[in-house]
RNA sequence: GGGCGUAUAGCUCAGUUGGCUAGAGCGCUGCCUUCACACGGCAGAGGUCCGCAGUUCGAGUCUGCGUACGCCCA
């Protein structure tokens, strides 16, 4: 459906008592019914401009922060439309991955477990409990089915939102990142990393979280402060220092002294040089470890010596890599320390001791190893409490452990400097909206130290598309994987055999085995350009849509989402995903703290769009200046409220003069061109002319504002001219619209009219894009066609019609009736009574100026007799009499 | 520790190459209800533009140094 110039009804339809209730279901329905928004797929490349929409979370709740990025992004999509872009804007929801199965394992009260057969008659517990131990356990299979079940009935609700909210997307083009469709391009697109050596797996420490039994990305860490304490443990000199005094080290983890495998000290620490390469036995265990030196041990952190153990945090995996130390793990997928006490453990007491911590999660662990640190007396001093940051995931409750586990990954400049440098430079070529944000990306890519672990031990995603050859003695092999057809893609390997296998192979020595693992929700959505462009499976639609023109999206998400789509798309499309980024701020509480759900302070937002309208909700998120976090404040979504009831009446009353040529002769043989001319050439009057000058600047500021993605600089200009030309404008000109009656309208009541008819055409398209359901109200009342598809006004176009007009002609006029309004409310009399002298001081300039709007001030202002006066500045004296009882 | 942002009326915010006698809305106060709008209109009060120093004929705006708050990264 292309955009079409404005054309008039050949009646005009206005209601008596005009209003905001029902329009949201009424002109949503009528829209979809329509096909307003329907995207046409025979456009070209240069005529689209194309959408990146976020897919949101669907596990998490409905959120006001929902409704204001979102529609900051509707905003910018109904400009374009208007502005001649055929919009591609469809909707996605991202529902595979981690917050998915939380959200169904609470909601359920179940918990997956894979060894289950499937039970095709499974029903979850009736009312599930709030204690995670007490889920029920099920197959993957329920699992999966559960989610999906849940899934649709979240989808729903954010759909629902979504239409009451008057988002102009295409919801025939909406996509799911769990659709068959894209685990297709996910598996697609990761094959190719694989084949050409972008993907690799390995076998490595990694960060992993207990909770959920998976390893997590740098991406995904945050670190949170909390309570810990020192403990000072003495290690005792062994080998060539034999008998030296004990080496005393601060440790915030005393449980793992049992995977200690050296001591470290910054190599230019005075008080450790002699240390450095001798032995020491550690406390309890009496393991023998090195003393070393590397630049990242603190001096003046505790006693400037750490006991690097595999692994207590992220730098001893530093220190494990580069000091080239072997692995002591003892802390399993669960969280808790191996049955078994470790091979390393030499001596009887050693492994009684160990015996005292095995199978304990850390906590226990730690009150157990204190225990007996105090009684072997190498425990020194009291316990000191501190705070301190520990490494979380983000979507976890437990402090994060080192496990070493396979994992597949996907070079992200990382671990090359050269990939790197090449990635800063492609994010310098994206256009930031607003710029500054580019700085978050050059810090984050400039940041990594490790590639991007993509694989998850989890259920509900997207497998990788991969088998393993197993040996004689049915052990993986992983070098070598068996990799799917991406004819055949998507494929589960767990319930799919490789090509040229057979299921009775599945396990068996030289068989195979399927990967058990899911990717990483951020692998799939990483790729929204290519799913929602339909990447190798619609060609056309992908070459007029792809690369995309805009991806709209929070500033939290530029180390997650907005690298890694740009990764993805350098990888497979050596170019950017899209050439315009458009970030949101954070909608921040009252008192300006970040809404979040454990903070308990999120504004669910059904019945803000119920107390406000939508068009009042948008109002407020419009206003908000790109990437600006902004106060949840419900005076502005009452003030939008206000502004759309301002438009319906001030609409109303323009319209109701009649038509703007007078004549009454809209034959159909006239061609709408020439209507417009017609109309637009009875623009003679001063007043009217001025008027359009400054409209024609406020489209030329409106649009310039746009095209920069500044569509609060565009409300605020709109609603700067819209207000006052209600105040004033309408009150000078109503005069001359009325016209006489009984008589033939004069070309002064036509050029009125003409000029109400033309600024009303001009504001209902420049509030379209925030005031989506009023401006269609209001349009359709004396318009043909929906606002939504009618063309952007021109400003060039005003300009020509304004011709000399004079802003400043309107500015004295609306100055001059503002001091007559202030004489009458400082006379306490009504604004409808008379005033019977008033004498206006001016500059001769001015007093010039003022003299071609003067008839219209008197009129207003209802001025019995108007002198002037030169002076140096504008004077307005009046004479009011009162009343007559 | 490094980077980025913000600081203007009681509140939320505009203020785009320096020209300001600093604006808007909300809130507050007063007045006005037949004739578009009481889900209203009109008017009014209200400010050391975070601080200090500098550049300039001129600084809310530019520069430097601070302070406070927020975010990103280590």
């Amino acid at each position: 459906m292309p955009s079409t110039s404005p054309t008039p009804r050949p009646t005009r339809s206005v209601p008596p008592k005009p209003s905001l209730d029902g329009l949201e279901a009424q002109w949503s329905a009528h829209w979809e019914e329509q096909g307003t928004y329907r995207f046409d797929r025979s456009a070209s490349r240069a005529e689209v401009f194309s959408i990146d929409t976020p897919p949101p979370t669907v596990s998490g709740s409905l959120h006001v922060g929902h409704v204001f990025s979102y529609t900051h992004t509707d905003i910018i999509a109904r400009y374009q439309r208007m502005a001649g872009r055929e919009v591609f804007y469809p909707m996605g929801w991202d529902d595979n991955g981690l917050p998915t199965e939380r959200r169904v394992e609470n909601y359920f009260g179940v918990l997956c477990e894979p060894s289950l057969p499937y039970d095709p008659d499974f029903t979850p517990p009736e009312t599930a409990t709030s204690e995670r131990r007490d889920f029920v356990p099920t197959s993957r299979q329920n699992f999966i089915e559960l989610c999906e079940q849940l899934l649709v009935i979240d989808e729903a609700a954010f759909e629902t939102l979504f239409r009451q909210l008057g988002l102009s997307v295409d919801w025939s083009m909406t996509y799911s990142t769990i659709s068959s469709s894209s685990r297709r391009a996910s598996q697609r697109a990761f094959l190719r990393n694989l084949a050409r050596g972008e993907a690799y797996s390995m076998e490595a420490p990694s960060l992993w979280d207990v909770t959920f039994q998976t390893a997590v990305a740098q991406a995904e860490l945050e670190d949170r402060e909390r309570p810990g304490a020192y403990h000072q443990l003495a290690f005792h000199p062994s080998g060539t220092a034999l008998g030296g005094p004990d080496v005393l080290i601060d440790t915030t983890r005393p449980e793992l002294v049992v995977s200690c495998v050296a001591l470290v000290a910054h190599p230019s620490d005075e008080r450790y040089q002699s240390l450095f390469g001798s032995t020491v036995t550690t406390p309890v265990f009496g393991v023998e470890v090195p003393v070393l030196a590397h630049e990242l041990a603190e001096p003046d952190k505790g006693t400037g010596v750490a006991m690097i153990c595999t692994f207590g945090d992220t730098t001893d995996v530093t220190w494990w890599r580069e000091l080239n130390l072997p692995a002591r793990a003892v802390i399993g997928r669960d969280g808790r320390f191996a049955a078994d006490a470790p091979v390393w453990l030499s001596t009887d007491s050693g492994r009684e001791a160990y015996s005292r911590i095995a199978r304990k999660a850390a906590g226990g662990a730690r009150e157990q190893m204190v225990q007996m640190l105090r009684d072997s007396g190498e425990l020194l001093g009291e316990i000191r409490p501190i705070q301190h940051p520990v490494k979380f995931y983000e979507k976890g409750d437990k402090p994060l452990e080192i496990v070493t586990s396979r994992q597949w990954y996907i070079r992200n400049g990382g671990r090359s400097d050269e990939l790197k440098a090449e990635l800063l430079s492609v994010g310098n070529d994206l256009a930031w909206h607003p710029d500054y944000m580019r700085h978050r990306y050059e810090n984050w890519v400039g940041g990594l130290n490790g590639d991007w672990l993509v694989s998850r031990q989890r259920y509900f995603g997207v497998p990788f598309p991969l088998w393993y050859h197993l040996d004689a003695e049915a052990q993986p092999l992983y070098d070598n994987p068996i990799t799917a057809d991406e004819a055949a893609l998507p494929v589960d390997p767990q319930s799919q055999c490789p090509p040229g296998f057979t299921e009775e192979q599945r396990g068996a020595a030289g068989g195979f085995i399927g990967d058990p693992d899911v990717m990483d929700t951020w692998a799939t959505s990483s790729l929204t350009p290519q799913i929602s462009c339909q990447w190798e499976e619609n060609p056309d639609l992908f070459a007029a849509t792809f690369p995309m023109d805009m991806r709209p999206q929070g500033h939290d998400i530029i180390r997650t989402w907005l690298f890694s789509t740009v990764l993805r798309s350098e990888y497979e499309h050596d170019s950017l995903p899209w050439s315009n980024v458009a970030l949101s701020g954070w909608i921040l509480d009252p008192d300006r703290k970040k809404m979040s759900k454990s903070k308990g302070n999120v504004v669910v937002p059904t019945h803000l769009l119920e107390a406000h309208g939508a068009d009042g909700v948008r109002y407020w998120s419009g206003s908000a200046r790109p990437g600006t976090d902004t106060t949840f404040d419900e005076a502005q979504m009452k003030v939008g409220r206000r502004l759309s009831i301002k438009l319906l009446n001030a609409s109303k009353f323009a319209l109701s003069f009649g038509e703007g040529s007078g004549t009454g002769d809209s034959s159909e043989s006239e061609t709408q061109a020439t209507q417009t001319r017609a109309q637009t050439s009875a623009i003679t009057e001063p007043l009217d002319l001025a008027m359009v000058a400054t409209l024609a600047k406020l489209v030329a500021d409106a649009t310039a504002a746009f095209e920069s993605f500044d569509y609060a600089r565009a409300l605020e200009r709109t609603e700067q001219f819209f207000w006052p030309f209600c105040d004033d404008y309408l009150e000078l000109v109503k005069g001359r619209a009325y016209g006489t009656e009984g008589q033939e309208p004069s070309a002064a009541t036509q050029s009125a009219r003409a000029s109400l008819a033309l600024a009303l055409s001009t504001l209902h398209r420049l509030f379209a894009p925030f005031l989506p359901f009023t401006t269609e109200e209001v349009w359709s009342w004396w318009m043909e066609g929906s606002v939504h598809r009618a063309t952007w006004p021109d400003a060039a176009e005003l300009q020509q019609i304004a011709a000399d007009g004079n802003p400043a002609a309107l500015e004295i006029a609306a100055q001059v009736l503002s001091e007559l309004r202030g004489a009458k409310s400082a006379a306490k009399v009504r604004m409808g009574s008379p005033i019977q002298q008033a004498t206006v001081s001016d500059t001769s300039e001015r007093l010039a100026l003022f003299a071609t709007v003067a008839v219209d001030v008197a009129d207003a202002g209802k001025v019995e007799e108007l002198l002037t006066a030169t002076a140096d500045t504008l004077l307005v004296e009046t004479r009011i009499e009162p009343p007559t009882a």
